[in-house]
DNA sequence: AAACTCCGCAACCGCGTCCTA
DNA sequence: TTAGGACGCGGTTGCGGAGTT
């Protein structure tokens, strides 16, 4: 099966997304969500396919994404978190806050890759080329938008945040802390669940320093009340990864129903 | 100052999976 | 049961900018 590619149809534009795209599909989605991907540039008025649409829409311009710098333990995290589960990126971003698959992707690619490999081969690590190779990961919000033009500032108020939001970007419950992942490790999954079940789960760290995340957390929350809401990296082959790694953390018996 | 090289990131592409008729 | 549509994920690419020579 699959899919061809979604220039297929002729007068579909490709490249960057201008400023004018960008407050067309924003605002399209704040005042009907995003059901249909496929019909949605047509009905928005864009000349862009479906699967661009939702690109931009879950990498840059949804309302929840955290831009800007990975902080240590986000970088801590990924580390591990990729050690256990390899290239899954949706599933690593499900424990980082705000951060999307494709970010963290290349945010391995990019940094944490090299970083690995030039500790193996030289456990003090050397200098690297650049400046801002001392900072990597400490690109500036202005540097890493487009010039002259800050998606946020068109950015309305998103009502919609439909559950299909969820699949790449995270809830801030799963990021609590991460100062010790080793720590993390153990205690996360429960947490996450026991913030799914709680009914202060706005009242988490991550959600009382960040209003973003406050209305990430609630949002999720009554998302997967509503809807059953589960990733569909918990489904499918990947229940007997999950089931595994709760039952190794002797946590079974606090899982929902699957 | 100019040319060249390298890096980072946004976006594209192809495939797998899920859903439905 | 199965074929086709739709979505999501992971790999890859290409461009712009920063750094170096």
């Amino acid at each position: 099966m699959g899919r061809g590619p979604c220039g297929e149809k002729m007068g579909v534009k490709k490249g960057p997304w201008t400023p004018e795209e960008d407050q067309i599909l924003i605002s399209y989605i704040n005042l009907k969500g995003h059901a249909n991907w496929r019909a949605l540039p047509k009905q928005a008025g864009l000349l862009r396919c479906g699967k661009s649409c939702r690109l931009r829409w879950t990498n840059y311009l949804r309302p929840d994404i955290k831009r800007g710098n990975f902080t240590k333990e986000e970088e801590e995290t990924i580390i591990e978190l990729h050690q256990k589960l390899g290239n899954r990126w949706s599933a690593i971003a499900a424990t980082l806050p705000g951060r999307t698959d494709n970010e963290i992707k290349n945010m391995w690619n990019t940094h944490l890759k090299k970083r690995l490999n030039q500790n193996k081969a030289n456990p003090i690590t050397k200098q690297p080329r650049s400046t801002k190779m001392q900072t990597y990961g400490q690109v500036t919000e202005k540097e890493s938008q487009p010039k002259n033009y800050d998606p946020n500032q068109i950015r309305l108020q998103s009502p919609q945040h439909s559950f299909s939001d969820m699949s790449s970007v995270t809830t801030a419950a799963a990021a609590d802390t991460v100062d010790n992942f080793s720590e993390m490790d153990e205690r996360f999954w429960t947490d996450v669940f026991s913030y799914d079940n709680s009914d202060e789960v706005s009242g988490s760290p991550a959600a009382a320093a960040d209003p973003q995340a406050k209305f990430q957390v609630s949002s999720l929350h009554g998302v997967e009340n509503v809807y059953g809401y589960n990733s569909g990296m918990h489904e499918g082959n990947d229940m007997d990864f999950w089931y595994h790694l709760f039952s190794a953390a002797g946590k079974l018996q606090e899982l929902p129903d699957f």
